[in-house]
Parts: structure tokens; sequence; C-alpha cells
DNA sequence: CTTTCATATGAGCAATTATTCATATGTTTC
DNA sequence: GAAACATATGAATAATTGCTCATATGAAAG
């Protein structure tokens, strides 16, 4: 017996039940794409090198930017859209503006995310 | 005294150990872009419906393309998307092919994305 | 207050991507 | 074997996105 449903096409049983379970457990759509959003961050390798960088210290920019070969300015572009995602934040220290995590999320979701491609 | 690191900007003290320390801890290129592949399949949020819908029960390609209102085109070209990242698996059963989850991290790492958006 | 240095920003462009539409493939049923 | 059904696929399109280049902002140093 398997579990699969009939919803529109000729399963064997019809399984109003495990819809209804799969409906009822579906965070609502504003969380999905929330958490779409939210990975998108993860999505570039830009990005995921940024996140990298500030995970062992925080940086000024000039600094990631030369630490990781990318100009300033596409760093600069890619730390707004990390700073609007809440996922690192910024304070100024004299003529540098340095850059930091600002959530522990950020690390054991890379961590869960290098546990899968490195095995 | 701060951690801030001196390569080409005018910070008080260099910090050539944290340059070091990020570089030995960064993992290579080939890794970073495979995980930034990873995340990318997170990051879409008809992806991440089907991701949902098949955490609760293995599923039926018409059955998903249903319960999502989502064509049945569009759903066949996530599926392979998702395959071909090894996200998922599926299998003949009959006119239909049930796709089901073919890696235990998907569960884990929507999980830790969750808790940090619905916090 | 002018210059310099660090960073931000906007426009433009190229690349990527998600969807639709039409159609092909492959399986079952009659 | 023909018809019906479930799924896959390719081309075309629209939207998104990441980068570059030029320039703007804003703090600091002289």
């Amino acid at each position: 017996m398997n579990v699969i449903s009939d919803i529109i096409c000729d399963t064997p049983e019809p399984h109003e039940d495990v819809i209804e379970k799969v409906r009822e457990t579906m965070p609502d759509d504003d969380t999905l794409y929330e958490l779409a959003d939210l990975f998108k961050m993860f999505g570039d390798s830009t990005r995921m090198k940024i996140l990298f960088v500030l995970m062992e210290s925080e940086m000024c920019v000039c600094d990631i930017a030369e630490l990781l070969s990318i100009s300033q300015s596409a760093i600069s572009h890619q730390l707004r859209v990390l700073k609007q995602a809440k996922l690192i934040s910024s304070r100024r220290e004299g003529k540098n503006i340095i850059c930091f995590l600002a959530d522990d999320h950020v690390r054991s979701i890379i961590d869960q995310g290098l546990s899968h491609v490195l095995e």
C-alpha cells in the first residue's frame, strides 16, 4: 500500500488525508517568500565569500574587497543587499565602515550547507 | 584594541594574522561555488514549495502541480533542477512519476532558515 | 576649506532564470 | 494498435540580478 495521493490523476486510492496534512503544515505564502529570499542571499558566490570572511572576523569594506579580489563597487552593492536582509550590520570607525555578522543563524545555515556539499 | 586588519586602508595597525586566518579557513573556490549553487535551490519560492510538500510526503508530479496550483510544465522544469542538484529523486509507478526527497540535509537546512525567518 | 581617502549609489549592460506554450515521449487501457 | 493520460522538453520571452563605470557623499587630515 503506497502513500500516494489522488488529486487529479488515477492513482489506486484517494489520499485526501495526505493532501490535507501537507496543506496544514505548509507555511503561509508570505513566510515561503521570505524563506526563499533568505536563501537567495546564500545563493551567490560573492555574498557567500563575504559571509565566510565575516564569520572569521569583522572587517572594513576595502579589506573585504582586497582580500577577495573583487571590486569595491561590487562588494558595496552586495553588502547593501546583505544589510537589507539583516544578515550583516556595520558601524563607522574613522574613515572606515566595519562590517560584521548580524545574525548567528548565518553560521548554522552555512554549516548545514557545507556538510551537504562536503560529504 | 580592535581586530580590524590593514590591507590597503589606513587602519591603526596591520593584522596580517587575521587575513591569514581568514585565507586559511576559506573553503576553496569550487566548494564555494557548489555551496552557492546548493543554496540557489532554496532561493526560489516554487522550489521551496515543492520541497515543503515532499518533506511531508512523496507525491506524483501532477499532484504536486495541483496542490500548489502551478502549471505542470513549470513543476516539471523545477523538478529537473532539483534532481540535478540531487535534492530529490523519483521512481515510476504505473503512469505516474513519484518524487521524494533524496537528502536529509534538506530538512535541516530549511529548518535553520525557518527559525531565522520566524523569529 | 580644500584635498584625500573610504564607501555608496545610479545607470547601463550582460548573463541567468522562471515561466508559458507547443509538442514529444512513454505508459496504460481498451 | 489506437486513444488517453502523465510527464518531459525545447524555444521564446520577461523578469531578475550581478557587475562595471562614473560619480556622489561624507569623514578626516593638512
